[in-house]
DNA sequence: CCGACAATTCACAAATTTGTGAAACAAGCG
DNA sequence: CGCTTGTTTCACAAATTTGTGAATTGTCGG
């Protein structure tokens, strides 16, 4: 059972397509979904460059956006300048939710609103503080799920 | 304790902005982080156009925006042709991690490409195989997540 | 009905993002 | 060493997104 190279860079396209529409950067999300298919040791910036029909500059500055949060790694090929890229486990995916600064920070910013507001009765102040709480559940609650799913993927 | 007006909008411009960052819409974040500060009732067009400093026509985007998602209503005031706009309850964070027909779409995408790999022993297999797993743990768990979130919400 | 004003729409402009090509840089190999 | 080739950087161009002003639509109050 061979590999239908045109199902799969059709599978690629759209997976990106998703993520692109969830606000994550075109370029980075194609080459994501590019390696995440491709056969092992990863790929050259070249190849990428070529299976998605963009310039080297493109892939350059794509890696080095998933680099910075750790979603792809580049190994350097022993006695070639050629350096491969490929996916670090799983992180890519659950980074977007296990890395959560964002969260924390929301919490926060709504605390200090809610500081802001004063006026103990109003329904603005029952509003932030309902927001507080909510991004500290999820704060909370998020690193938890995605220890749950750590769980469930070694056992299989 | 009157309303520091001053420490609310930095408050909203930071919350807004911590949005933006994870790929929401100026406007729309603008718009729905001054209704959640803002005294009851609700804010008109114009008073949301005043308080942003920007036109009517973006404002008319922006509110057109968030009601497509439930995340604001507008409240026709009787007698009057100035609707008001407010916040529907929890819905607008609630909505990103419940609403996701974004996950069951990424499993159903990675679980073609899966196929497309045809493959068994491949690691490329095993690396969409397992995107495919996280995608539909998420899509079983959170809402459940939520519905927790309720509970507590209400609990209180 | 008509006058007034709120809200939406539309075409365009401003701003931002994104990718390119060319040049600079770096590293293996003769 | 210096040639060759892969990668990065940079200035610019293309494309997309975003907001504006003017015109349009709708509706409340007289």
């Amino acid at each position: 059972m061979a590999r239908d190279e045109d199902a799969l860079r059709t599978a690629v396209e759209q997976s990106a397509a998703v993520l692109i529409a969830a606000g994550f950067p075109k370029m980075p999300a194609r080459v994501l979904m590019t390696l995440l298919v491709s056969d092992d040791d990863g790929l050259t910036a070249s190849e990428l460059a070529e299976t998605l029909g963009v310039s080297a500059a493109a892939i350059s500055g794509a890696v080095r956006y998933l680099q910075t949060f750790g979603a792809i790694r580049r190994i350097a090929r022993s006695g070639s300048r050629r350096d491969r890229y490929e996916l670090v486990e799983d992180t890519w995916y659950t980074a977007s939710l296990k890395t959560s600064p964002m969260y924390a920070r929301l919490a926060a910013l709504a605390e200090n609103a809610s500081a802001a507001i004063g006026e103990p009765a109003s329904a603005a102040k029952a509003r932030v503080d309902e927001m507080a709480r909510f991004y500290r559940f999820l704060d909370a609650r998020l690193p938890e799920l995605m220890a749950e799913w750590e769980e469930q993927r070694l056992g299989r």
